[in-house]
DNA sequence: CCTCGGTATATAACTTCTTATATACTTCGT
DNA sequence: ACGAAGTATATAAGAAGTTATATACCGAGG
């Protein structure tokens, strides 16, 4: 029931076109939120059967004609509304964690080869990351530091039983 | 497509009924998964009729009898093989992140409420953490204390700019 | 000229997830 | 004896999300 607030958000930075939306979800990682195209189609639909947001054809240099949204009047105050709700903590949902969850079912070997692949994820997220310009990015770096001094000390960790486990054999 | 890997996953820690599994997707905030029970008992079946786990009917001093589910031979293959698939980076998909990611477009204020109030959220479910025994617990550890650590630096510098502005008035 | 790649919109088919509802057994309090 | 609360399983209906596919416009390179 989210992504067409998500999507009004987006639309409050100015007008843009479904395809321009598709690409910022895919691209801002500090934003919370990803869609595919096809679903961003019929949400925007949606966002302008309900008055929220309008629209405007436009050609395009490259390609076929643009159908650019922007907010209206209604849309400002529903995204306004929208983003004042309460926070809670987001539950997360990737089957990522899961793995990580259960790192301890897995050798040695294979524990170390897993969080070194996932350090160089975290570190190259790292670098691509932008300066921290808002709250929501410093909340991003500060995180993905965290998250990989983790990564550096669990690695650190298994090495020093697997050495350990060596010397004392 | 991922849940039976995740029931999968927790059974491996030992024999279960759908009701035990829905409780802890619910409760382990480690696990990076969280399913609703009306989803769990369709994937339990469909682990079943794939030869996955075996079913052993049990009463249950309270209640219905149960059904407990264990982990066959082809489950455990399927669950080791699904564990080692690679790592990749989770994207988030939060409401509340996105609210966050738009803080600055709202009051000072507004600001200031929402994140002392997830600041608390935090602070609380930092305090209910279980010591990290694990490397998914610690992760969750580090990564709550970060973000503790951020919600307060965000809390003081919105605090430090509206006695700033006041004062420069 | 023709294909390839990038831009752009869109729908159909399918899977997954959420919400609502129904049933059943037991214990505990009234 | 009755109802509420906790345990336990399950399905139906609908919303949300994914994957596959189709169409169309333009410029660049072969």
């Amino acid at each position: 029931m989210s992504l067409p607030h998500v999507l009004l958000a987006l639309l409050g930075r100015g007008p843009a076109s479904g395809w321009d939306l598709g690409t910022r979800l895919a691209k801002d990682r500090a934003l919370g939120w990803d869609a595919d195209l096809a679903q961003v189609y019929p949400a925007l639909r949606r966002l302008l059967r309900g008055g929220f947001v309008a629209l405007r054809r436009r050609r395009s240099s490259k390609g076929p004609p643009r159908r650019e949204y922007r907010l209206t009047a209604a849309g400002r105050r529903e995204l306004r509304e929208w983003l004042a709700e309460p926070l809670s903590l987001p539950k997360p949902h990737a089957a990522s964690l899961v793995r990580l969850a259960f790192l301890e079912r897995r050798l040695p070997e294979a524990r170390l080869a897993s969080l070194h692949l996932y350090r160089d994820l975290l570190a190259d997220e790292l670098e691509r990351a932008a300066a921290g310009t808002t709250a929501a990015r410093r909340r991003r770096l500060l995180l993905l530091e965290a998250e990989l001094a983790w990564a550096d000390a669990e690695a650190a960790a298994i090495l020093a039983g697997r050495t350990l486990s060596k010397e004392t054999r």
